[in-house]
DNA sequence: TTCGATATGCAAACGCCTTGCATCTGCGTT
DNA sequence: AACGCAGATGCAAGGCGTTTGCATATCGAA
């Protein structure tokens, strides 16, 4: 299982992938290590532009693929019909939603692992993944109702 | 809250929501009930052609759109871009989805009412509500593996 | 039956994302 | 250090699911 951990830096990653390292990936890597939460890849783009370099979003989409299909990247679509994407920690993690102000609150807590037992037993299914989105109302939110 | 229940006609139904009764709003509803799993919009408009109606795409998405609005229909988008519409039963419920042969089983388990408690607790998050979708083999292809 | 509000068809457009192709760049080899 | 090539990138065009503007058709209350 391959970890993105302090003292490694992207280019080891990539080799170890069988990647290039190159400018714009590493620039990825690194802002979205930067951000905590899932991003569109129009966010990334834009973010990476005032930064510093000058990249094209079809190449921000396709490095954003290759990590997702090496792994290292996690994408989940939502209803706006748009993808967001974050760097696999490898830790399971979900993502509360705030109806109230958009904010996105990455938690721990997972609720799936008894659940995978049942339904192998009740209908032999098999988990190999889920997803699992939470929605409501955060701290301040619920205050200012 | 609002039940299709057995016999009550979708002309009250949509009544009871301010919409006119018509035959393509019909159809839908029909539709939608006949098929027990959740469906794209494009799926929807070949059936509905290949039985009766002469219907547009368009109609079609704003149909849904309407039914979303008014709750009588649950959209869920996936990672290929499409949405995905199925009726609201009220019942809560999940789906598996086989990454084997993509057959979709609804389930009615749901382990979030304890995550919903703890999150209450731990970050003064006030559920409103939640998607979950469960990936894996289902029994035939966990077999023909 | 009439009539206004709403639903529908049609065609064009939109937004997110992908692709084909020419050029450039990282990196192993010489 | 220079070379060469596979793989990465930019650019522009295209694909695909979905939305929209507008003219016409339909529903249903009066």
């Amino acid at each position: 299982m391959i970890l993105l951990e302090e003292n490694m830096n992207y280019t080891e990653i990539l080799k170890r992938e069988g990647m290039k390292s190159t400018r714009h990936r590493n620039a990825i890597l690194l802002l979205l290590e930067q951000t905590e939460h899932p991003i569109t890849a129009e966010e990334l783009y834009i973010s990476l532009k005032e930064k510093t370099a000058t990249i094209n979003l079809s190449t921000v989409y396709r490095t954003l693929d290759t990590f997702v299909s090496k792994n290292l990247v996690i994408k989940s679509t939502m209803d706006d019909g748009k993808g967001r994407y974050e760097l696999n920690h490898h830790e399971h993690k979900h993502h509360l939603f705030c109806v109230g102000c958009h904010k996105i609150i990455s938690i721990e807590d997972c609720p799936m692992e008894e659940l995978q037992e049942v339904l192998k037993k009740k209908m032999d299914f098999e988990v190999t993944g889920h997803k699992l989105e939470i929605y409501g109302y955060c701290h301040n939110c619920k205050i200012s109702e």
